[in-house]
DNA sequence: CTCCTGCTGAGTAGTTCTACTCACGCGCGT
DNA sequence: ACGCGCGTGAGTAGAACTACTCAGCAGGAG
C-alpha cells in the first residue's frame, strides 16, 4: 500500500547534516560520504552563509571546519549558543592545537576530529550526534508544550499552581494567600482545566 | 561562643583536591599553590596509590598528570567511571596531542590544562570543578535517600506506588491489580508512611 | 509447630478534592 | 456605558482520599 514514503517518515530515522567548510573540495568529499548513507546534507562555504540559512530540524548536527576566514568554527559555535541553540557540533580541523581543542570541547562541542578524516569513524560520531540532537528535540518539544500551557494561567492562578505542586492543600493555600478555601478550589479547577490534566498527580508531573 | 570550628563546617566551603603526578617536584609545587588558598590537598605519586587510598568526599576534584607509568591518566579516569564515580577530573600535561585531549574531554573529563600551568587559571578551574562536585554530591545524596525509602517497600507496595505516581486513582489501581479498593487504600497508607510523605504530591515529587 | 511478615479485606469517621452552578466588584479597552 | 477578563466568594453533591482499627490466610524462619 505505501508506495510513497512521506517526508516525515523518511527524514525521521536519517537526519540532516549541516556541512561548513571554506574548502569546496573537502565539502564535496564529506557531502558524498554522508549522502551515501542516506543523510540529508546541506553544504555551506562560510559560517555566515550557514547562520543566514539555518533553520532547525528535529534530527540534525553540524560538521564544521575550525579554521575559516571571517567567522571561525569557535565563533560560529558561540553565535549558536547566543541564539540559545544546542545543536551538536563536530569540528574538523587540520592544524590543531590542544588549547583550541580543549576550549571547544569545554564549551560543549560534541566532538573534535582531526584530518585526515576516517570515514567510518566520522559516520559513527555523526550518528551519535544525531541521536543526541533527536533526544534534545523531544525534550525541547515537551518543554515548549509545558510553557505554552503555563502561559494560559493568570498570575494568581500560577501562584496557586506553584503552591499545589509544592504539596500544599487547598486549606493551606487559602491561608497563605489570604483568600477563602472556595476560591482556591475554584482556581484549582480552572488551572486543571487550562493545563488539560485530570488529577493533581498529572499536574505535578507536568509542572515539577 | 564557637571558638572551635568543626570539621564539617571547615571543609564545606573549601574542598579537597586529589593531586596525582609521578614527578615529586611538580606535586609539591601544585600542592603548595592549592594549600595557599585553604584547600585540603592529598598528594599521590601514582594512580594505583590514589585508587587505593581514595575515599569520596562531598566537595572534591582530581588533578592528575596524564602521562604516568603503569596507570595513565586516561586509564585512571576509566577506572573511576567503572566504579560509578563522577568526580570531576582535571588533566595536566606537558606533551599533549589533540587526539588524547579530545578523547579525555569526550569521556567527561572536566578540563585539560597544558604545562606550564598558570596559577590563577588553574585555581579558577579547580574552583569550578569543586562547585560541580558539590552539586553532584547533593544530587547523589537525594538519590540515595530516595532509594533507601523505596527499598522499604514490599514488591506489591512498590507496584502500587508506581501506579499512584502514574496518576491512577485507588479505584483504577484496584481494577489493574484485581484487588479491592480498600486494600489499595491500605497499601497507599502504608506506602505514605514508609516514604515519610504526607500527601500524594510529595510522593510524586519523591518518586517521579 | 509457632511466630512473623506480607497481602488481603473491611468498618467507621472525617477530611479533602472535584464538578457543576451562580454571583459580585474591579479595571480596562472600545 | 458596555462588555470582558480577572479575582473573589458560595451552594450542592458526589467522588476520592486519609486515619484509625481489626482480622483472616499463606509462606518462610526459628
Amino acid at each position: 500500500m505505501p508506495n510513497k514514503i512521506d517526508e516525515t517518515t523518511r527524514s525521521q530515522p536519517a537526519g540532516t547534516v549541516f556541512l561548513i567548510d571554506d574548502d569546496d573540495f573537502i565539502l564535496q568529499v564529506h557531502a558524498q560520504l554522508l549522502r551515501s548513507v542516506g543523510l540529508d546534507v546541506r553544504s555551506f562555504t562560510s559560517s555566515a552563509d550557514f547562520l543566514h540559512a539555518y533553520v532547525s530540524t528535529p534530527r540534525e548536527c553540524i560538521l564544521s571546519d575550525l579554521r575559516m576566514p571571517e567567522i571561525s568554527g569557535l565563533q560560529l559555535h558561540e553565535r549558536l549558543i547566543e541564539r540559545g541553540l544546542d545543536t551538536p557540533i563536530i569540528f574538523i580541523t587540520g592544524h590543531a592545537d590542544v588549547a583550541t581543542a580543549v576550549e571547544a570541547m569545554r564549551r560543549g562541542a560534541f566532538d573534535y576530529v582531526e584530518k585526515p578524516v576516517h570515514g567510518q569513524h566520522l559516520l559513527d560520531r555523526v550518528y551519535a550526534a544525531l541521536k543526541l540532537s533527536s533526544e534534545r528535540y523531544h525534550e525541547r518539544q515537551a518543554r515548549i508544550t509545558r510553557e505554552a500551557r503555563l502561559a494560559l494561567l493568570t498570575p494568581q492562578e500560577s501562584k496557586i499552581a506553584d503552591w499545589v505542586v509544592a504539596g500544599k492543600s487547598s486549606r493551606e493555600i487559602a491561608e497563605l494567600g489570604n483568600i477563602s478555601v472556595r476560591t482556591v478550589e475554584n482556581h484549582r479547577a480552572r488551572i486543571m482545566d487550562k493545563l488539560h490534566v485530570t488529577s493533581v498527580v498529572e499536574m505535578v508531573r507536568l509542572l515539577f
